[in-house]
Parts: structure tokens; C-alpha cells; sequence
DNA sequence: CGGCCTCTTGAGGAATCTCAATAGGGGTGG
DNA sequence: CCACCCCTATTGAGATTCCTCAAGAGGCCG
């Protein structure tokens, strides 16, 4: 696990991450450059912790390229991924408004992150309440999403839970602009499990289930979806819950 | 299911109101007046459906007395509870800012509601943002509630599980005012299956066990509490997530 | 080349489910 | 006031899903 690389003024690449935000956090400019001027970027290495669990205070955290994951470790050592974060997502608005860490936060990827200390943040969100206001929206579309896994864990079979899943993080990176059919997935079969509350074992399995009904392909990091019609019909997915537009439309 | 019944101004009974939500959310009591200014009374009877699920925007809405719960309802007829909510609860602050109900909302007993038309809640937003904090807060509250569901519903065996919601439940009840061992639990084992993931007859033989083993006991709508400590272990169950006290102190 | 991690496969076991049947309780209509 | 009915709680038995243990293959990195 590499050490941490220092912390570095932001000025140089500023306008690809004024775009990465604009997508999803609804700012104005004016907002962004607001935010931005108090930003520091930080590079974090392939699985390297980010955020400890329990600890008090974390500044407001935004990845800005590759993967993470929220974890909760239980006393017999098994781990529970509660959450997963793609380019443009907070990491921990809740945390940050809550004051307290209540879970771990570690990348899957090499990862750049902005890094925006509550003494700074505080005073900002009362002079500019709609950042407050997109701050508080990231926190409850992220509980939306918590609140999907919530469902599958608890009432669906371990075929559907994973495709489910794939669904998910396919219309998320669609969303950030990737190729919606195939593309980068870094996870492993074990940290699928810890998402789903699997065995690695029956990850196994059922991958290869969904690959010999020719719905997906999972090999090598890479995700192709040979058939997004059936893979949303074994996961009863419907992307709806993962659209801000109707939020962005509203507010 | 008897009809809603009319909604009633408020002015007659405003100050228990004021406590149960001070206690919450944190307000002073000039934005506690401002909330309750535009807000109208409403009562519901036990069992009856609050917000439908898929519509699109409803007012804000604070739970002052009964029960109620979040639900998903799946296409083979089974239901999963992603929320349940207790006095003092605000029932749909994400779902406000979104703008979009991710879930149907009911009562498991007779309850009093506060509703808060979007419309005029918007500008009293703009002006108060302490109000929006306050919302934000409980959106982040009630996601780390769920992220402690999703942990227990993918980690931990039935008995841990049941545990833990009996000791989240009596940890918000307590911190309702009410007696900590022993008070009213109006879920039935058909409820707390749809909450735990677990079929009625499962549930049944693990609230056995729990009962053999001394540690509490569940029947006729009434929860008591024997062994506080041995719950908390067999749960694994810390508080400390349930606490918004540190964030009071903090903001 | 060696070591470690991931992926894969097999076999047996544990947790939980479904189906089915019975008992108890509360509410409602006669 | 009683009879009836529906919903909840309880118990049994067999079926299913998923887990654990174990072992081997493949790939990547020092």
C-alpha cells in the first residue's frame, strides 16, 4: 500500500472538475468556483484508506476519478461494503453533517480526491444555501441507494441481488459518461460478496450462472453486458431511483 | 382501514409539539414557530397509507405520535420495511429534497402527522438555513440508521439481527421519554420478518430463543426487556450511531 | 522462480424457507 | 351475548439456498 501522496493546489485542472460536479451536484459556476477555491486535491493509491471508522471529524470529501468503497468490519473479521462511490460522488456528506465517521472509506482504484475542511465549508454553506441544499440532496440520493440494497439483501435471491447490483453501477457510470455495455469494473469477486452478503464461493457461482444465460461477462476487471434488457429483468431493476434529473428539474 | 381524517389547525396543542421536535431536530424555537406556522395537523388511523410510493412530490411530513414505516412492496407480493419511524421523526426529508417518493409510508398505529406543503417550506428554507441543516441532519441520521440495517441484513444470523432491532428500537424509544424495559411494541412477527428478511415462522423461533435464553420477551404489543446487556451482546449493538448528540454539540 | 491473491470446482453441512395444520384472540354481525 | 371469521402465533417436516472447508489452477509481482 502506497503512501499518501501530498496534498497539491488544484488551480491546474480546474475546469475538468467543474464538469465532473456540474453533472451531478447542480451548482452554479459561481458555486463551484466557491467550493473549488477551497479545495485541496489528494492522490490515493489502489485500496489505501481514506477515512477511518469512528473517527470525529473528516473534511467534506469529493472523488473526483476512480472507485470506493464505504466498509464495516465485524468482530469475527467478516466486512460489509455499505456503500460504493464513482467519480463525482461525496464521499461522506452525511458523516460530514453528522460529525462522525460511522464507517470506513477506502478506494478500489488509485483515486484523486478533493478535500474540503469543515472550518472553511461551515461558513460557506450559510452564505450559499444552495450548496447546502445539493449537499443535502447527495445525502439523501445516496440513502436512496442504501435503501435499494436494503431491499435485495433482505428479499432477494443471490441471482437477482447481483445483477441488481451490475444494473446499478452500469447506469452509474453510464451517468459519468462511460461506455454503458462494457467497461472498467475493478471490483473482485470477494468485495462483490462483502456487497451482497455472499461467500465469495457463490459469487462464484452465480456469476457463472448470469454468463451462461448470456446476460453479462465478468473477467480480467473488465464488466461487458451482453443483454441489458434480460439482466434488468432478473434484477427487477428500475434505473429511476438513480436519476437526479427529476430533483435537478425541480429545484 | 378507516378514512383520513380532517386536517385541524394546530394552534391548540403547539407546545408538546415543540418539545417532541426540539428534542430532535434541533431548533431554536423562533425556527420551531416558523415550521409550525405552515404546518397542518393530520391524523391517520393504524394501518392506513400515508404517501404512496412513485408519487411524485409530497410536503414534508413530521411523525408527533403512533408508528409508522417505510415499505417497498416486490412483484412476487413480498414487502420489505426499509424504515420504520417513532415520534419526534421527520418521515420523508430525502424524499422532500429529491422530490420523488422511493417508498410507500404507513402507520402501524394511530398517528398524528405534521405536514409541511413544499411550497411554502421552500422560501422558509432560503431564509432559515438552520431549518435546512436541521432536514439535512435527519436525512443523514436516518441513512446511517439504514446503513446499521444493511450490516445486519448481510452479515449477521437471525438472532443477532432480531437482536439489534430490539435494541434500536428501545434506544429511539428511550430516547422518546419512554420507559427503556419494557413499553409498547406495536410490530407483529409478520412486520418484523418484512423488516429482517426472514420469514414469519423464522421469526418466531428466534423471538423463542431469545426468550429462553432471558433475554427479552415479545408478546401482546408489549416489549420487555431482561437483560439489557446480554441483548446488546447477543446484538453486537452499539449506540453510539443512534446518538445525535455529538452533532448537536458540534453544529 | 516463489509467493500471494483471485478464481474455480467439489462435497457435505447449516441456516432458513415453504407448506401445512392447529390454536388463540379480537372484532363484527346476527 | 354468542357465533363466526380473520389475523396472529405456534409447531412440525421436508426442501432449498447458501455456507464452510478443502484443494487446485491461473495470473501478477517482487
Amino acid at each position: 500500500m502506497a503512501p499518501t501522496l501530498p496534498a497539491q493546489p488544484i488551480a491546474t485542472n480546474l475546469s475538468p472538475l467543474l464538469t465532473t460536479f456540474a453533472r451531478r451536484m447542480v451548482l452554479s459556476v459561481s458555486d463551484q468556483q466557491a467550493l473549488l477555491s477551497i479545495a485541496q486535491a489528494r492522490n490515493f493509491a489502489k485500496g489505501e484508506l481514506i477515512v477511518e471508522e469512528g473517527s470525529e471529524s473528516a473534511p467534506l470529501l469529493l472523488l473526483c476519478s476512480g472507485a470506493a468503497r464505504a466498509t464495516r468490519t465485524l468482530e469475527d473479521g467478516s466486512q460489509q461494503i455499505v456503500s460504493i462511490f464513482l467519480p463525482g460522488d461525496p464521499l461522506n456528506p452525511g458523516d460530514f453533517v453528522l460529525g462522525r465517521c460511522g464507517n470506513s472509506i477506502s478506494t478500489f482504484s488509485p483515486a484523486l480526491v478533493l478535500s474540503i475542511p469543515g472550518a472553511e465549508l461551515y461558513p460557506l454553506l450559510q452564505q450559499r444555501p444552495t450548496i447546502m441544499r445539493a449537499l443535502w440532496r447527495e445525502t439523501a440520493w445516496k440513502a436512496a441507494i442504501q435503501r435499494e440494497w436494503l431491499i435485495w439483501l433482505g428479499r432477494k435471491p443471490a441471482e437477482a441481488r447481483l445483477a441488481h447490483l451490475l444494473c446499478e453501477i452500469a447506469c452509474r457510470s453510464l451517468a459519468g459518461g462511460r461506455d454503458s455495455e462494457d467497461f472498467e469494473f475493478p471490483l473482485t469477486q470477494r468485495e462483490l460478496g462483502d456487497i451482497l452478503g455472499l461467500s465469495t464461493v457463490h459469487v462464484n457461482r452465480v456469476l457463472q450462472q448470469l454468463r451462461n444465460r448470456k446476460l453479462v461477462d465478468l473477467s480480467r476487471g473488465r464488466l461487458t453486458i451482453f443483454d441489458r434488457e434480460g439482466l434488468y429483468e432478473a434484477a427487477e431493476f428500475d434505473s429511476e431511483y438513480l436519476d437526479p434529473a427529476e430533483a435537478r428539474a425541480r429545484s
